[in-house]
DNA sequence: GTGGTTCTTTACCGTACAGTCCATAAGTGG
DNA sequence: CCACTTATGGACTGTACGGTAAAGAACCAC
């Protein structure tokens, strides 16, 4: 009976989570102040901390939200429909588009905070080791199953091949922030895969 | 006659510029402070803007003596001796191991800093840009050599391939950030090259 | 309506920040 | 010893920071 009492929000949280997302996104944990935070979500520093807790929680929050939708994309994409190895293509494609069509280059939030993060903030460090390894495993499957369907060669070490494409995405999300040209991560992303290719 | 008049200078010059490279590198640009600095390097504020200039400037003078280093190094194995398949063995090998046994897991300091930065500092991007240009520039051009030499495949495109490597690399690097295990990176390393080896 | 609860707004707090200034120290040439 | 120059180190400045507190507003149950 009390649960739904006392004055109602007046914001949407997920709306909010997605300024804050954004504000990370462009300047970084450090550089954004609880400033551009309330600037870019509209609150008032009393809602936000009420709401979320203090900036640190706040930017945990915001990346776990980021972290799912990302590792869901890729969950989508690895075990949707296609051959395996079609999927793979469409995986790589679609990073290096992706990381191309952002005209700040900004890459990926997840990779970015880790960079900054890790080696000073443990929950950021682990959030980042559970992502990738969850991001390993589904390569990993994903290059057996084109080992069984005959489109990668079935005799190399599928947790090998898996690794070396997790870097090598990695890789991709890393060279477009230093601004390499869409074409040449497409070429990239492709080249990766054609060399497993059966020839 | 007046260039060497008044008080000499009471430190070593490349001794700050390694003690702010550590701090920069252990915490990011925007989360050291200056407090950081003077205490890293026992200088004193007015002594560090005297010799350096503010923050920012002392900044990007570690950042290209750091870039020059490495860029320094990879050119010296590249250009090295033994067969080129080797030396690019020997890089591999050399970026794994080295990410791998900073126990802190810092990663590169440039890649950091273009990570932290680029989308908001055209210089450290244009510094990005222009180095990894070179990386792969020397990459490719010992693609080139081991096809010569007959240990790469002839038939493949020497830019292409010098790409790849380059996102494995910088992919290696990520993850030896999450934490990924050395051994690990090692045989993402040997993978990368096995796949490219005629066979 | 009243009382209770939660959200919003604004003012406020202490601190730490980047950067400047200045008196003084430590050298030089003469 | 005396001018002159440069480096040092601490005091200082204004600002912006993250975070808190408190007063009032908006809704509920009754």
């Amino acid at each position: 009976m009390l649960w739904n009492m006392g004055r109602p929000r007046n914001f949407d949280e997920n709306q909010v989570l997605e300024s804050a997302r954004k504000q990370f996104w462009n300047k970084g944990y450090a550089a954004t102040s609880l400033q551009d935070l309330t600037d870019a979500t509209g609150l008032g520093k009393g809602s936000l901390y009420g709401a979320f807790g203090d900036k640190r929680q706040l930017f945990l929050h915001v990346l776990d939200g980021y972290r799912d939708e990302q590792l869901n994309g890729v969950r989508a994409v690895l075990t949707g429909p296609g051959t395996a190895f079609e999927r793979l293509t469409l995986l790589f494609e679609g990073v290096a588009k992706g990381f191309t069509e952002d005209p700040q280059r900004r890459g990926c939030l997840l990779v970015n905070s880790t960079s900054e993060l890790h080696s000073n903030d443990p929950d950021v460090a682990s959030r980042a080791r559970s992502s990738y390894q969850a991001v390993e495993d589904l390569l990993i499957a994903c290059v057996k199953e084109a080992q069984d369907e005959g489109t990668i060669e079935p005799g190399a070490d599928a947790q090998e091949v898996g690794r070396l494409l997790l870097a090598v995405m990695q890789g991709i999300e890393f060279l477009a922030k230093t601004g390499m040209d869409g074409s040449a991560l497409l070429q990239i992303s492709q080249a990766a895969l054609q060399q497993l290719s059966r020839h």
